[in-house]
DNA sequence: TCCAATCGTAGGTTTGAGCCCACTATAGGA
DNA sequence: TCCTATAGTGGGCTCAAACCTACGATTGGA
């Protein structure tokens, strides 16, 4: 009896968007994650930094809404970033409820090495595309974000 | 004191296609779980009509090796599936330990319907983009899987 | 001054994906 | 015949993502 190939992925599956869309995404995060357990951390914080170097000091609850992360959640993350001295904590004087929190210049240098990790998985990921193609793929992505705001 | 649009993403973030691939997917993901959950059935059970669909009857050990899922898992997903007799399993005369499963009529019917499920998302999804640029979208991650296998 | 709403925080729970082990039945070569 | 390897299966485990709840501190309006 003839054995068709035991490794193709059937081509009513490699014909979805959503579906190809959600593997390779699943795959990306999973290398990302690998290389931020070494430190110790995950995207959450990676996420935070670059909110903080881009958008300057938040309160923890703008943080949450602007990531779309629970509140609780963010105030785990930021106990672990300023155990180390990645970001600071201030009592913010206007709203003495509020908690701001700014990074710090080992917060910026250790989000350069977090974007460095990143971006070795981006070229792992697509060592398949030419930079033309990447640059494309991003457009397109950029593009799905933003007709897809703010679900995603 | 000016507040900057609080719902913004850090465009450090925006700029790494593994960071827009895996919060896309995870959204895909997410969305086409909640249509199939209404009917039980995960993603797994998806793949494994397909493949039945797409490459005729399989031993569960095939099954398991094409999918990359655990033929623990497996198991479990074919016993879902057998239940309402959506796929058939019969002893393989040749090799009494493995066990042919063949998809039904009444498989190729539920098939059809979580296609249908998955191509509105994808709609959802995609929203954004035309269907050259999903056409477009739909090469490059082709690319990627091509050159990313079998890792991916 | 009082009360409802909001912020940060601690301590959970839930859910699902993925994995692992043990066991039975069977196959196939030494 | 015996021994090792493989197929399917049942029962479990682990881990992380994502929530939820309750509480003290604080605010701002009635």
């Amino acid at each position: 009896m003839e054995r068709v190939n035991p490794t193709a992925r059937p081509p009513t599956l490699m014909g979805i968007n959503v579906y190809l869309l959600s593997l390779s995404g699943k795959t990306g995060r999973d290398r990302v994650a690998d290389r931020l357990a070494g430190l110790g951390l995950r995207m959450w914080h990676m996420s935070v930094l670059a909110a903080l170097a881009d958008f300057g000091p938040h309160a923890q609850r703008d943080l949450s809404t602007r990531l779309s992360v629970d509140p609780s959640d963010v105030a785990k993350v930021i106990d672990q970033l300023a155990g180390p001295g990645h970001v600071g904590r201030t009592r913010d004087d206007a709203d003495r409820r509020r908690v701001l929190v700014t990074i710090t210049a080992s917060g910026r240098e250790l989000l350069a090495r977090l974007l460095k990790e990143t971006a070795a998985v981006d070229d792992s990921l697509l060592s398949g595309l030419t930079p033309a193609e990447r640059d494309q793929l991003h457009g397109l992505l950029l593009k799905v974000f933003a007709a897809a705001r703010p679900q995603l």
